[in-house]
DNA sequence: TTGAAAGCGATACCAT
DNA sequence: ATGGTATCGCTTTCAA
């Protein structure tokens, strides 16, 4: 103790040679210094900003009168050291050959809404190897948990999940879900209600026209859909036919000419899911053959992320909308933060048919 | 949810209950294990992996030995708080209704392939108003710097970055630059490059098919890439033309009304600065003529996102590589953390041509 | 309802 | 070449 103990060294300068600067407004201020503003004690005033202990509504106005007019920001590094939380999501998107951009990008963004919504940031993890990423920002205590994008059913992430000590939330669902947070449209029951639309109007012969080839392998739900279409078919007693729309990508000429082949074959009812390119091109081949959709031909689309208006014809959709499914992983992250004991949650988002006039009664 | 977490279970615990677990190989060992195993003091442990200052390559060793063996990673909020340095980077990029989504992601993915090899994470600043967002992590030392994407010629985080007390990057060039750090391609001379190139080779009549009409407005570079065209056709005594691919996003009719037009107006080298689905229509035009790229008429396409080698014919470019201005964006904001006083920098990537045949002379 | 003070886990200064 | 330790700015006990 020979020495002075001071503060800071900030506080050092301020006496000896800017007794009044305090740099208000420029978002430097710090807790001690709202403290004093206000005239409590620095525990007071993270109380009375945190809401974790009551407070007189008096000191509370004077605490945040201050915290405002110095433009406080609470020190992320300080808070996350002192607090053990960072109010950083890790997001990881594995960037396959094949990823169809647009819809990916929706989903980063609809992450992005949904964390910022309750106070979260999101910390793009892309390159190396996934789970090094996800190892490396949770060892080092960078992240509060991890939301997965982009699901593969046999992914290596599932393993990662489970050996890591922070929460891990999928945004699609794994074959081997024991124990995760999975949160995705269901789309067994999005394939059920597309089919039963389509027979109850009549149809006796439906298509469903898929996703390339690869998202059979590489994704998780575009064998979901197609199977619980086939088994709805079936059970409900109709002919049904099913064709990738290209290998890696949509295959403008590919998808043609399975639809016109699902034509000539004498399907009645289509059910794509594919990208918006697919669907002009089968849009197209129908219109060239004369047929109207809505009355000769029913066309559904199935888990559609993008904007149908801007097709030829109106089509009936059911929705995958990336903001819901972001939305319920953010909060089962938080769920699982607040009490790690929870039960796992697979969380199947109930599907929503929405019509525009494509389907209609077969005669 | 009304039970509150124990602020400190492992040193509750690890007193306590189980006084030798010490969570070997989970990845949460902290520096002063490390030290103890490696029989030096703390601070040695902090040079050794830092290389800050020298350390004898014994003791080195030893150090990253056990700092290995513990699966040591330093504690991120710990290190921002006592280092003053995140290593982490904001990036912002506004969600325009008309941003082209695939080339979007590159760039997003790029950055962070980027900030990954300097040992930075990328946190995403997407919803609120983009000024927002950069204020905040400023504001909370969230960031080490920023980086701007998806530039507007007159962008409203200009004004934020010249405020800003941590440095930040520009990925386009905004009209009023003064000051800041910037890097981009140089679009500027792309178009000479491609002029040059057709007028060298006899063409006497020019057009550029380029991007949408909002992205003459709300993005920096197609007009620099215009004027830049235009002035070069002029200045080397050849008629030219200008067509946008569509009002907001391409539109493949008014591509090929524009393509059409533009042969009828003897036209015979083209540029095209567009999506790579307006490279189909035109293309596509070009054949309905039975005129030969690369025979009959000349085609390049400069700043090029997309992989041309799946057009239907293969044509020379200039390409625009996300890696290489996210490269250098990282340099650039690395710069300036260790230099803050450095003069300011705008650094143009010198355009590249690469040949595929689809430029002749014209006789 | 409030305040004082003990950490949180690193970095980097000052010694030796 | 290495070690001791003040410090970063906050959260949360413990005391009053």
């Amino acid at each position: 103790m020979s020495r002075i103990c001071s503060p800071s060294k900030r506080f050092e300068i301020g006496l000896a040679a800017h007794p009044t600067f305090d740099g208000e407004g420029d978002g430097m201020a710090r807790i001690d210094e709202v403290a004093a503003a206000a005239g409590v004690s620095i525990s007071t005033v993270s109380y009375a900003l945190s809401g974790k202990r009551s407070i007189s509504p008096d000191t509370r106005r004077r605490v945040e009168a201050a915290a405002t007019r110095l433009g406080y920001q609470p020190h992320a590094g300080a808070r996350a050291l002192a607090g053990r939380r960072t109010q950083i999501f890790a997001l990881t998107e594995p960037l396959r050959a094949d990823t169809h951009a647009p819809t990916h990008m929706a989903f980063v963004l609809a992450a992005s809404v949904a964390a910022r919504l309750r106070e979260y940031d999101i910390l793009l993890l892309t390159d190396e190897q996934a789970s090094k990423g996800m190892q490396r920002v949770a060892a080092s205590d960078l992240v509060d948990a991890v939301l997965v994008l982009d699901v593969a059913p046999d992914d290596e992430r599932v393993a990662i999940a489970r050996s890591l000590r922070i929460p891990t939330v999928f945004i699609g669902i794994p074959n081997d879900h024991d124990g995760l947070d999975c949160v995705d449209l269901d789309f067994e029951a999005a394939a059920v209600m597309a089919v039963d639309r389509l027979v109850d109007a009549g149809h006796e012969h439906v298509a469903l026209l898929g996703q390339s080839e690869v998202a059979y392998r590489a994704s998780n739900f575009p064998p979901r859909l197609r199977s619980s279409m086939r088994e709805r078919a079936e059970a409900r007693g109709v002919a049904h036919r099913f064709d990738h729309s290209g290998r890696t990508t949509t295959d403008v000429r590919a998808v043609r000419a399975s639809v016109a082949d699902a034509l000539d074959a004498g399907v009645t009812g289509f059910l794509i899911h594919a990208a918006e390119d697919a669907h002009d091109a089968a849009l197209a081949v129908i219109a060239e053959r004369r047929l109207q959709v809505g009355r000769d031909v029913s066309v559904i689309s199935v888990a559609t992320v993008f904007d149908t208006s801007r097709l030829p014809s109106p089509v009936d959709t059911i929705p995958l909308v990336p903001s819901a499914s972001c939305e319920v992983a953010v909060e089962l992250a938080i769920a699982r933060l607040q009490d790690p004991g929870r039960a796992p949650v697979v969380h199947l988002i109930q599907p929503e048919y929405r019509t525009a006039g494509s389907v209609s009664r077969r005669r």
